[in-house]
DNA sequence: AATCCTTTCAACCGCATACAG
DNA sequence: TCTGTATGCGGTTGAAAGGAT
């Protein structure tokens, strides 16, 4: 399979964009849009390779993306998302309206995964406070503001009123103790997450019944061919978190 | 006040996959 | 079917910001 050739890095800039190069960007995307990234930047009269560009527009230009910090909503998303998908970040991007998959990794990566990780001593929690408010790229057009949807996932009440990082001091290392270290957990903690290993064998045995050495595999694409699974990746996706909500409907989780 | 250290996040890199000819 | 190209994706990097000492 022949690789496409990586973008000439003869005089292609690289490095954070500038301001004027937002303008031009969204400008021809919005005039001409994106049906070629790898000619756009000539087009447009940019010294950037297509892929930049295209990661420029995905992840920071698009008029639907969603600054700002993650609400608890999203951040819980993220975390059942995970469970299910793993590292498919862009999987992951789906099913939050607004957020892209990198800034999904991101979040998982700095935040989200020191939270899952087993408990730590006090002392190795994050000594830095979490910024109040990403900034606003200065040249970021007025039309760039998009709507502001809310995580997919739906959350009881109480929850839905804390909506910035900083709230989040919450039950991830509960949350992750059930669902990855089912023995571990306290009995407090085991109150507010009762995801464990049973919830997932009785979850899967209600659909992948049939499946037998065909193979589970644990990033939830390659599940062994039932009667009710899905074809596609992207109704495998639809299938199962619809599954995995029913699921949690049944369990009464205090999530999702 | 200066320096060091940690955290964050935008951007890059390289591989995988889809698709056209 | 094969080959080349374009795009998508996940992992990684490095500069900037800000807290700690």
């Amino acid at each position: 399979m022949g690789r496409a050739p990586c973008c000439e890095k003869m005089g292609l800039k690289r490095g954070p964009w500038t301001p004027e190069e937002d303008r031009v960007l969204v400008a021809h995307i919005e005039r001409h849009g994106h049906s070629n990234w790898r000619a756009l930047p000539k087009q447009a009269g940019l010294l950037r390779c297509g892929k930049s560009c295209r990661l420029r527009w995905i992840n920071y230009l698009r008029p639907d993306i969603k600054r700002g910090n993650f609400s608890r909503e999203e951040e819980d998303a993220i975390i059942q998302l995970h469970q299910m998908l793993g590292n498919r970040w862009s999987a992951i991007a789906a099913r939050l309206p607004g957020r892209t998959d990198n800034e999904i990794k991101n979040v998982w990566h700095t935040h989200l995964k020191k939270h899952l990780e087993p408990t730590k001593p006090a002392s190795q929690a994050p000594k830095r406070k979490p910024k109040q408010q990403q900034q606003q790229p200065e040249a970021m057009p007025t039309t760039l503001e998009g709507p502001t949807t809310g995580a997919v996932v739906p959350v009881s009440p109480e929850q839905s009123l804390s909506t910035s990082t900083t709230s989040t001091t919450t039950d991830y290392s509960a949350a992750a103790s059930s669902m990855e270290n089912a023995d571990t957990f306290t009995s407090e903690e085991e109150e507010d997450y009762q995801i464990d290993d049973s919830f997932w064998s009785e979850t899967l045995a209600m659909t992948v019944d049939s499946s037998d050495d065909s193979g589970m595999q644990t990033e939830g694409s390659t599940f062994g061919a039932s009667s009710a699974a899905p074809s596609t990746n992207e109704d495998d996706m639809d299938f199962w978190l619809k599954l995995f909500m029913q699921a949690s409907d049944m369990q009464n989780l205090p999530q999702i």
